[in-house]
DNA sequence: ACTCCGATTGGCT
DNA sequence: GCCAATCGGAGTA
Protein backbone atom coordinates (compact mmCIF):
# COMPACT_ATOMS: atom_id res chain seq x y z
CA UNK A 1 0.00 0.00 0.00
CA UNK A 2 1.35 3.20 -1.45
CA UNK A 3 2.08 5.18 2.57
CA UNK A 4 0.60 9.05 3.70
CA UNK A 5 4.10 10.63 2.22
CA UNK A 6 4.11 9.61 -1.52
CA UNK A 7 0.65 11.53 -1.79
CA UNK A 8 1.80 14.61 0.10
CA UNK A 9 3.69 16.47 -2.94
CA UNK A 10 3.21 17.97 -5.82
CA UNK A 11 -0.24 16.64 -7.63
CA UNK A 12 1.95 16.51 -11.40
CA UNK A 13 4.41 14.26 -9.72
CA UNK A 14 1.90 12.06 -8.10
CA UNK A 15 -0.13 11.85 -10.47
CA UNK A 16 2.53 10.57 -12.84
CA UNK A 17 3.66 8.14 -10.04
CA UNK A 18 -0.23 6.79 -10.00
CA UNK A 19 0.71 5.74 -13.12
CA UNK A 20 0.66 1.55 -13.26
CA UNK A 21 -0.06 1.33 -9.61
CA UNK A 22 -3.23 -0.72 -8.65
CA UNK A 23 -6.35 0.77 -6.85
CA UNK A 24 -8.13 -1.74 -5.02
CA UNK A 25 -11.60 -2.46 -3.03
CA UNK A 26 -11.88 -5.13 -0.74
CA UNK A 27 -16.04 -5.66 0.62
CA UNK A 28 -16.14 -9.02 2.65
CA UNK A 29 -13.63 -11.30 0.99
CA UNK A 30 -14.01 -9.54 -2.29
CA UNK A 31 -11.17 -7.80 -4.19
CA UNK A 32 -11.95 -5.43 -6.70
CA UNK A 33 -8.64 -3.55 -8.40
CA UNK A 34 -7.34 -2.47 -11.56
CA UNK A 35 -4.22 -0.71 -12.88
CA UNK A 36 -4.30 3.10 -13.06
CA UNK A 37 -3.53 3.80 -16.60
CA UNK A 38 -4.78 7.66 -17.25
CA UNK A 39 -4.94 10.22 -14.50
CA UNK A 40 -5.87 13.89 -14.57
CA UNK A 41 -3.58 16.29 -12.40
CA UNK A 42 -6.24 19.53 -10.63
CA UNK A 43 -4.20 22.22 -8.62
CA UNK A 44 -6.41 25.37 -7.06
CA UNK A 45 -5.65 29.16 -6.03
CA UNK A 46 -2.48 28.52 -4.10
CA UNK A 47 0.79 28.55 -5.88
CA UNK A 48 -0.18 26.64 -9.17
CA UNK A 49 -3.74 28.77 -10.07
CA UNK A 50 -5.65 25.60 -12.53
CA UNK A 51 -9.02 27.40 -13.42
CA UNK A 52 -10.34 24.13 -14.28
CA UNK A 53 -10.24 22.73 -10.60
CA UNK A 54 -13.18 22.58 -8.54
CA UNK A 55 -10.65 24.33 -6.23
CA UNK A 56 -10.10 27.64 -8.57
CA UNK A 57 -11.94 29.79 -6.53
CA UNK A 58 -11.04 28.91 -2.81
CA UNK A 59 -12.08 27.10 -0.07
CA UNK A 60 -15.74 25.57 -0.13
CA UNK A 61 -18.26 22.87 1.67
CA UNK A 62 -17.43 20.43 -1.82
CA UNK A 63 -13.87 21.38 -2.10
CA UNK A 64 -12.52 21.15 1.34
CA UNK A 65 -10.66 17.92 1.50
CA UNK A 66 -8.91 19.28 -1.30
CA UNK A 67 -7.26 21.79 0.91
CA UNK A 68 -7.56 19.85 4.25
CA UNK A 69 -5.91 16.52 3.28
CA UNK A 70 -3.31 14.41 1.45
CA UNK A 71 -3.68 10.94 0.40
CA UNK A 72 -7.52 10.92 0.80
CA UNK A 73 -10.70 10.41 -0.99
CA UNK A 74 -12.46 13.18 -3.06
CA UNK A 75 -15.59 11.88 -4.52
CA UNK A 76 -18.14 14.04 -5.84
CA UNK A 77 -21.25 13.97 -8.17
CA UNK A 78 -20.54 14.38 -12.06
CA UNK A 79 -23.57 15.37 -14.49
CA UNK A 80 -26.34 14.23 -11.35
CA UNK A 81 -25.35 10.73 -12.28
CA UNK A 82 -21.47 9.45 -11.82
CA UNK A 83 -19.88 9.72 -9.29
CA UNK A 84 -15.89 10.62 -10.16
CA UNK A 85 -13.01 9.42 -7.56
CA UNK A 86 -9.63 11.78 -6.89
CA UNK A 87 -6.80 11.04 -4.78
CA UNK A 88 -6.14 14.45 -2.60
CA UNK A 89 -2.70 15.48 -2.98
CA UNK A 90 0.08 18.37 -1.62
CA UNK A 91 0.50 19.61 1.91
CA UNK A 92 -2.21 20.98 4.03
CA UNK A 93 -3.47 24.35 3.12
CA UNK A 94 -2.38 23.45 -0.46
CA UNK A 95 -5.11 22.43 -2.86
CA UNK A 96 -4.65 19.41 -5.48
CA UNK A 97 -6.46 16.08 -6.19
CA UNK A 98 -5.40 13.52 -9.27
CA UNK A 99 -9.04 12.25 -11.01
CA UNK A 100 -8.90 8.36 -11.76
CA UNK A 101 -9.64 8.40 -15.33
CA UNK A 102 -9.20 4.75 -16.03
CA UNK A 103 -8.28 1.12 -15.26
CA UNK A 104 -7.00 -2.02 -16.66
CA UNK A 105 -9.16 -4.71 -14.65
CA UNK A 106 -7.23 -7.22 -12.91
CA UNK A 107 -9.07 -8.98 -9.76
CA UNK A 108 -12.31 -8.99 -9.56
CA UNK A 109 -13.39 -8.67 -12.88
CA UNK A 110 -16.76 -11.20 -12.86
CA UNK A 111 -17.90 -8.44 -9.88
CA UNK A 112 -17.21 -5.77 -12.32
CA UNK A 113 -19.36 -6.85 -15.15
CA UNK A 114 -21.99 -7.58 -13.18
CA UNK A 115 -21.97 -4.35 -11.67
CA UNK A 116 -20.96 -2.62 -14.97
CA UNK A 117 -23.83 -4.71 -16.25
CA UNK A 118 -21.48 -5.25 -19.52
CA UNK A 119 -19.34 -8.80 -20.26
CA UNK A 120 -16.98 -6.02 -22.57
CA UNK A 121 -13.88 -6.01 -20.14
CA UNK A 122 -12.33 -3.32 -22.45
CA UNK A 123 -15.40 -0.49 -21.41
CA UNK A 124 -15.21 -1.98 -17.68
CA UNK A 125 -12.98 0.80 -16.23
CA UNK A 126 -12.02 2.97 -19.26
CA UNK A 127 -13.39 6.19 -18.09
CA UNK A 128 -13.88 7.91 -14.76
CA UNK A 129 -17.64 7.34 -14.02
CA UNK A 130 -17.13 3.70 -15.20
CA UNK A 131 -14.75 2.46 -13.23
CA UNK A 132 -16.29 4.44 -9.69
CA UNK A 133 -19.07 2.09 -10.38
CA UNK A 134 -17.16 -0.93 -11.48
CA UNK A 135 -15.40 -1.03 -8.06
CA UNK A 136 -18.29 0.14 -6.36
CA UNK A 137 -16.63 3.96 -4.61
CA UNK A 138 -19.47 6.03 -3.84
CA UNK A 139 -19.59 9.87 -2.33
CA UNK A 140 -20.04 7.65 1.10
CA UNK A 141 -15.77 7.77 0.55
CA UNK A 142 -15.45 11.44 0.60
CA UNK A 143 -12.88 12.53 2.80
CA UNK A 144 -11.93 8.87 4.02
CA UNK A 145 -7.73 8.34 4.46
CA UNK A 146 -6.91 5.64 1.40
CA UNK A 147 -4.08 4.75 4.02
CA UNK A 148 -5.69 3.13 6.39
CA UNK A 149 -9.20 1.19 4.91
CA UNK A 150 -10.44 -0.83 2.61
CA UNK A 151 -9.57 1.70 -0.67
CA UNK A 152 -6.06 1.61 -1.21
CA UNK A 153 -3.49 2.15 -3.97
CA UNK A 154 -0.51 -0.70 -3.83
CA UNK A 155 2.32 -1.20 -5.81
CA UNK A 156 1.72 -2.62 -9.12
CA UNK A 157 3.74 -6.01 -9.50
CA UNK A 158 4.14 -6.29 -12.65
CA UNK A 159 6.15 -4.95 -15.65
CA UNK A 160 6.86 -0.92 -14.79
CA UNK A 161 8.75 -0.21 -18.39
CA UNK A 162 5.82 1.97 -19.94
CA UNK A 163 5.49 5.20 -21.66
CA UNK A 164 3.68 8.37 -20.09
CA UNK A 165 1.41 10.68 -23.02
CA UNK A 166 0.39 13.77 -22.19
CA UNK A 167 -2.51 14.61 -23.55
CA UNK A 168 -4.44 18.55 -23.57
CA UNK A 169 -7.33 18.77 -21.27
CA UNK A 170 -10.57 19.39 -22.81
CA UNK A 171 -13.24 21.39 -21.79
CA UNK A 172 -11.37 24.56 -20.58
CA UNK A 173 -11.63 27.96 -22.25
CA UNK A 174 -9.20 28.78 -24.31
CA UNK A 175 -5.99 29.77 -23.14
CA UNK A 176 -6.74 28.12 -19.66
CA UNK A 177 -5.64 24.53 -20.35
CA UNK A 178 -3.01 23.54 -17.85
CA UNK A 179 -2.76 19.92 -20.22
CA UNK A 180 -2.30 17.83 -17.01
CA UNK A 181 -3.84 14.36 -18.52
CA UNK A 182 -1.05 11.68 -18.44
CA UNK A 183 -2.13 7.66 -19.55
CA UNK A 184 -0.15 4.61 -20.68
CA UNK A 185 0.45 5.17 -23.76
CA UNK A 186 -0.80 2.05 -26.32
CA UNK A 187 -3.00 1.09 -22.84
CA UNK A 188 -6.57 -0.48 -24.35
CA UNK A 189 -8.18 0.48 -21.09
CA UNK A 190 -7.82 4.00 -21.21
CA UNK A 191 -10.62 6.36 -22.17
CA UNK A 192 -12.19 6.58 -25.67
C1' DA B 1 -34.96 31.33 -4.19
C1' DC B 2 -33.52 30.80 -8.78
C1' DT B 3 -30.46 29.96 -12.56
C1' DC B 4 -26.82 27.72 -14.98
C1' DC B 5 -24.12 23.96 -16.05
C1' DG B 6 -20.48 20.39 -15.30
C1' DA B 7 -13.39 16.63 -14.38
C1' DT B 8 -19.60 11.80 -18.31
C1' DT B 9 -21.93 8.06 -20.31
C1' DG B 10 -24.73 5.31 -23.32
C1' DG B 11 -28.14 5.07 -26.68
C1' DC B 12 -29.95 6.55 -31.02
C1' DT B 13 -29.94 8.94 -35.72
C1' DG C 1 -22.08 12.72 -34.46
C1' DC C 2 -25.88 14.25 -31.38
C1' DC C 3 -28.21 14.50 -27.18
C1' DA C 4 -30.81 13.34 -22.91
C1' DA C 5 -30.27 11.97 -18.18
C1' DT C 6 -30.38 14.05 -13.41
C1' DC C 7 -28.59 16.54 -9.32
C1' DG C 8 -26.36 19.60 -6.41
C1' DG C 9 -22.64 23.17 -6.15
C1' DA C 10 -21.77 27.81 -6.75
C1' DG C 11 -22.99 32.40 -8.11
C1' DT C 12 -26.31 35.95 -8.27
C1' DA C 13 -30.44 38.62 -5.85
Amino acid sequence: MLDKDFYKRDTEVVAKELLGNTLAHETGDQKVSGRIVEVEAYYGDQKVKDPASHAANGKTERNKVMYDTYGCAYVYLCYGIHELFNITTNSVGEPGAVLIRALEPQDGIEIMKNRRNTQNVEKLTSGPGKLTRALNITKDYNGLDLTKGDLYVERYKGDKNFNIERTERIGVSEGKDLKLRFLIKGNKFVSK
